[in-house]
DNA sequence: GTCTATATCGAGATAGAC
DNA sequence: GTCTATCTCGATATAGAC
């Protein structure tokens, strides 16, 4: 059996009985690719970083591109949980209605927590945000065709706003996405070169507060 | 003299005395780049595509890196005149203090402009998009120290609105870029997927009000 | 499972004829 | 100024010893 086969290649979830190679790779090639960018680091980047032997990345998962796109899966469905698991919450405490200001915040919220400096999944948010520019063709398309977590929070956006056209609340997420796609290293440092220093990106729950009152005026206007 | 003098690196100024196919392969390179992305895209195909030699490139530019740099150069100077020309004729319709509505429009409306269906710097537009996340390493360092450009906006904004704190203007113009970045073919794509192809993207007109009604609604807020 | 050594390939750059 | 042919390098991937 090859160790790529889809049943042992869950890292994380057992990082004990697996091998423990494939999770130092894993996680050399998550932090590099998210602070270098894809095309700037070599396999031989990864396996000197975690400090294993240049042939692990093809052992463990066939290629660069594959190894690429397991972290990216990974990433991808952890995010998504994060998100759906806010936005039923607020669904329950709203008999099944919730409002503007809590599907905005469970859209936003999960990303911003990543986003918060000592947190564990900082360089993942990084990596996902690079996938929507730099990713592979299979990555791109994975994002421009799978919609299907996104349209739970549009129907409920709808349903929110039952005065305004359907055409105009898909308009209003793609603002909303723009907003959090901003939020990558590049862009925050150039904000703070533009605010000469004064704007906090370590204020997390400000920032959340910053979104939400932002994109829900936008969104009731 | 060498042809990469900047006196003759003009291009578009004078075509027809410069160099033709110096502009065969400019206009080659960046519709490629633009298209697929600036590490999928060779020198290679960039001559066969302008139906000149493999030494072009270097003979007229000096190197790859250099021809992006030059595109980049030239394209973002060309948008932010645009944009400097409209907010100056705002602010001289305005006594030289005009409302958050005609900035957010000079800051918006350009772009969109170049990104109409027929607009010849459609393809100029997406290159400059991505020239944010897969640009050089020189490319990025123009990215995120030169903001002169953005000042005058963040400036004509604080003027605006005098009861906000500035540190909270300059966040909301990082939301509006973010809303402007989002234009780009896979993002578009992305919200024809999850509208089922009832957002008009071709609508120019109609989503220029659109995210101006948006990030007016959020900077009032 | 892990390592070293190497095959193979595609890229950017350049030498030198015309 | 333009072309062909080629140099050189760095990358992924893999063969095969241990």
């Amino acid at each position: 059996m090859s160790p790529t086969d889809p049943a042992t290649a869950d890292g994380a979830e057992a990082p004990e009985v697996e091998a423990a190679t494939k999770n130092l790779v894993f996680n050399a090639a998550e932090r590099l690719f998210a602070l270098n960018g894809f095309q700037n680091v070599s396999v031989r980047d990864i396996t000197a970083e975690a400090g294993v032997n240049l042939a692990s990345v093809n052992y463990h998962f066939g290629s660069k591109d594959a190894l690429l796109f397991e972290i990216f899966r990974r990433r991808t469905v952890e995010l998504s949980r994060d998100r759906a698991k806010m936005l039923h919450e607020a669904a329950d405490r709203h008999g099944g209605n919730p409002p503007v200001r809590e599907i905005l915040t469970a859209l936003f919220a999960p990303v911003l927590r990543w986003l918060s400096p000592g947190h564990e999944r900082r360089v993942s948010l990084q990596f996902l945000i690079r996938a929507r520019s730099e990713g592979t063709q299979e990555m791109r398309d994975v994002l421009r065709t799978d919609v299907s977590h996104l349209r739970r929070f549009s129907d409920a956006l709808i349903a929110a706003l039952p005065q305004l056209p359907p055409e105009e609340v898909y308009w209003r997420v793609h603002f909303a996405l723009g907003m959090i796609h901003q939020n990558r290293f590049a862009e925050l440092d150039r904000l703070n070169v533009l605010s000469e220093g004064i704007t906090r990106e370590d204020d997390i729950d400000g920032l959340l507060k910053r979104m939400v009152d932002f994109a829900e005026a936008g969104f009731l206007a």
